[in-house]
DNA sequence: CGGGACCTTCCTACTAGTAGGTAGACAACA
DNA sequence: TGTTGTCTACCTACTAGTAGGAAGGTCCCG
């Protein structure tokens, strides 16, 4: 029997599945609402105000991708293999088209607009995501196993860029192998062998 | 004297601008109309649905991008000079703050929930941009100047990805300098010598 | 030349519907 | 008993879009 996630958890995970699709304006209470088959009361009940909702919704999905980030260094043998993983991960969420973008990349495109509270915390999940990079590059120079041309936290920024860059060309010419074809041999040229 | 821009110019400029901001859904008639001193009604009788604007407006962007990157072909030298210019291009918006992304960039990642009409739009011009930055590698490669390890129309998917990722590094991160310091390399990867 | 007929552009005033958000009642439950 | 969660009912502001008309220009016909 599945677990019984808590209405709030429910708000959170349409919310979710709405801003990957639209963004932050690609979304209402009543959107929510109907998808939960709640009332758009019962939603401000638990978040007050939209702000404060993607606020809380993109706290959880730093913590969320700071364990997943972790446990991907503690269980994988190598940083070559811990950086394989985590573009599996997208891959797998791209083909099968369950979450196939970054909620945080999607809201990085509208940081102009995003209220301070969100904004802030997308910057947070970006720099996060590129120090987990650079200490994976660097473990991996440090082990013998990767070449770079550039300092490792520049090499960092140039992956997480082809990584996003990547899911938005999958997603514009409608072509989910487009992710892979894109990164694997970025991955690739990283390596010393 | 400067030329005078007719009124349905002004507003796909202002519309331009406020979607490169905030996306398809990130901006209003009202919005358009008080940027340029008009009401709502004559927005609509210049273009009467949202979505026929938005159309309109990224053929135009379409047609701007094309001609500009067949000058490019023209006026500069090599094929390396070319993407340099290319590169610059955008390295001077997003420095001055003029148009900080691309519009198709932008509404790419709003894809799944635009309009069939603006989404077919926007899937032209990747496919134009992938086609001109294919051809530039090609012919570089044919004058000994780059070596590449893919094929030219799978290192020029690999290169657009790079300078869009770039762009929304760059925004996210609040540093106009980070474009050029993931762009910069990745191009200069490509050259032979 | 005069004068319609027409067209373009913009306006005021309006519609139906949706946005985020609020107030207060009711039920379950610790 | 107070707390938590949900509801109905409502609010104001804003959304895209429409109706109808005023002002002005253009073109053609007499």
């Amino acid at each position: 029997m599945k677990s019984m996630a808590s209405t709030s958890d429910k708000i959170l995970d349409i919310a979710q599945s709405l801003i990957v699709a639209g963004g932050y304006n690609g979304f209402s209470y009543a959107d929510i609402a109907d998808a939960i088959g709640i009332r758009k009361a019962s939603i401000h009940h638990h978040f007050p105000a939209k702000a404060e909702l993607v606020a809380v919704l993109v706290d959880r999905y730093t913590k969320q991708a700071a364990a997943g980030l972790q446990s991907l260094r503690e269980q994988a043998a190598s940083p070559a293999d811990q950086l394989q993983l985590y573009i599996d991960y997208w891959r797998s969420c791209i083909e099968n088209a369950s979450q196939p973008f970054c909620v945080c990349a999607m809201l990085a495109s509208e940081m102009q607009m995003l209220p301070d509270e969100v904004a802030l915390r997308v910057r947070t999940h970006f720099r996060n995501l590129a120090a987990w990079l650079t200490s994976v590059l660097r473990a991996g120079v440090e082990q013998g196993l990767f070449r770079l041309d550039k300092r490792p936290d520049e090499q960092a920024q140039m992956l997480m860029a082809s990584v996003h860059g990547a899911m938005l060309s999958a997603r514009a010419l409608g072509d989910p192998g487009l992710f892979m074809a894109i990164v694997a041999p970025e991955i690739a040229r990283l390596r010393d062998t």
